[in-house]
DNA sequence: CAACTAATGCTCAGGCGGAGTATATCCATG
DNA sequence: CATGGATATACTCCGCCTGAGCATTAGTTG
């Protein structure tokens, strides 16, 4: 780490993470101890772009510490994140917590971090804010492959990765990285998963290709990898926000939190699309769409101008609750 | 709450937790701040039943404090429920992570804990030991339909739950509680859905009627429902994690930690069928797993007195590396 | 040997998902 | 006003997966 990076979602009282262990980290508190931190990936889609909520010149999640005066973690997140980001929370869903020794700030002092995702709609951030909204792509160029596969991949990702295999000490090991590099990226003959985004990002950290890896290295020099990094471990649970993200529209119906209130199947398309960084194939959405009865009609048609006017839809909030998640692989016998 | 339970993973340092805020959490600590402890739901299958490791009179998850000393959370974990359960884990992950008010100690100190699954072999407890394996459906009667729907269900849940919802002020609400009963619990033509273990706790927590929900209101009496309680909300983590084992079986290789080395497929078939309390269609169940290319054959054949012998079959750890995990639900063009 | 138990092999029908074709309805433009 | 471009929407087709059941094999037990 280079810099000193002030994490605080409330701009009133930042604190500093990575010096003076003698700091207290949670108000009140003295002396050795444990404090939490709470670390938010806050979603939005606009303009057919996934965003994040972003500080510090877009190298830092949102994040601030847990304080005795909240009731439980996920009404402390949402109270300072609804503040921060001016806009209530329409989903949130804990992603992970984790308390690395190399995340304390000392011998005796150690942080835990408890990571949330969040979804809600972009709101326009204050002038003078440090906050910014990000397409998260930015962090993660290869995780988009809406217009194909990114040439960045073959060109400088997999040469990288093919020389990291080859570095490997034995036969058995280098087997073992050139499989993986081609089960992540979808490499011979096996399909691409949009989920394993985490993975991908570890697989190019261990192979000490973004600049996260190299920080304890500093004589390696820049990383080959294109993609902004971020502050201490941010975009590793960035990375888990997505994948998190990306795995959950798949049975849960949580796109409706990241578009307007009505908005025609083409919206709704291009947000998971977003999201998924893969196109779909548009009559067999809507067909999934409809025949799960997610949307009703509003009886109004979209304003837009080209093309033969959409129907807008709304979200049937009923489904929520008249029947729960699908989808079993179990062959379970009924009789 | 009645007792002054003592929680610990190593019976060497028990601490007591609601009683007397003062005393230190962390070792070395003092004054307020937080802690932070560990507590694991470990999973074996034995002689067809899924079993959890249990304390104190089978009423309390191993749990244990985080200490300064661990690497990081999971490593803690692993060490000393290792230690426990004198036995390697095969396969661990996390839960949850909470920090309710009403588990704090006092004003000025809070408890975050975070939660496991880990899932091992069985091993014999030691003599004189207080941890002991228990049945999962010892806590949970009505989540095993293996013999069918248990009558209790029938007999004392469901009218239980009727009355609660026949008690609701509004129209509305009733609506609203009797449609979630349906769902939870596979009314009303809905299908049973075996991973809303979580869902069905708390809905009997809310609708009053197992011990953990009166502890607030003693005269109450004693509740209706079967199923033994655990202390505090450890009876909640198991329905945390039962729910998600029993999802994580459907789409990731996990039951073979649970079984031994080599096993027949129908022994797999009885583990599998413990977890998701439900019975599987045999010649389904095979296809499914070979044609997964799951298992292979060792060459033998089981030693068991009945019927015709079956072939003996290993775990294929190689399908951990050659492919993720699959499955897809939206309509991703390939072109 | 007959009966029983369990393993194993195979078939069949319905549903769903991937993909493509066809038609409808708007706008812009000549 | 006709036409072409663009998008929305409807429908069809086919292969695969899945639930379900039948049939056969290979042991043990009385």
């Amino acid at each position: 780490m280079t810099s000193r990076p002030e994490r605080a979602l409330q701009p009133t009282s930042p604190r500093e993470i990575d010096s003076d262990p003698s700091l207290g980290t949670v108000e009140g508190a003295a002396g050795p101890g444990i404090a939490a931190d709470l670390i938010a990936v806050l979603v939005a889609v606009t303009a057919g772009e996934p965003r994040v909520l972003t500080l510090q010149d877009a190298r830092a999640l949102p994040s601030g510490p847990f304080e005795l005066a909240h009731r439980s973690l996920q009404s402390g997140m949402r109270a300072w994140v609804e503040r921060q980001a001016h806009h209530p929370l329409g989903y949130v869903e804990q992603l992970y917590t984790f308390a690395d020794r190399d995340r304390s700030l000392g011998p005796d002092q150690r942080v835990i971090s408890i990571s949330y995702l969040g979804l809600t709609r972009e709101q326009p951030t204050m002038e003078g804010d440090e906050a910014s909204w990000q397409s998260w792509y930015v962090y993660f160029p290869w995780e988009d492959r809406r217009l194909g596969v990114p040439p960045s991949i073959e060109q400088v990702l997999l040469p990288n990765l093919r020389a990291f295999a080859d570095a490997a000490p034995t036969f058995a090991l280098r087997q073992q990285r050139a499989n993986r590099i081609a089960v992540t990226f979808g490499l011979e003959g096996k399909p691409w998963n949009e989920e394993l985004v985490l993975q991908r990002y570890e697989l190019l950290y261990e192979a000490g290709l973004i600049p996260e890896a190299r920080r304890a290295n500093p004589e390696l020099g820049p990383a080959p990898v294109q993609g902004r990094s971020m502050i201490l471990d941010h975009r590793r649970i960035l990375a888990t926000g997505i994948a998190r993200l990306r795995a959950k529209i798949k049975y849960h119906p949580v796109v409706f939190e990241l578009v307007p209130d009505t908005f025609t199947l083409l919206q709704l398309q291009r947000c998971v699309e977003a999201l998924a960084g893969r196109l779909m194939h548009k009559q067999n959405f809507r067909r999934l769409v409809t025949q799960q009865e997610l949307v009703e009609e509003t009886g109004e048609v979209s304003q837009e101008t080209r093309g033969r006017p959409a129907k807008l839809f709304r979200f049937r909030r009923e489904v929520l609750t008249e029947r729960a998640i699908v989808g079993t692989k179990l062959p379970i016998s009924r009789s």
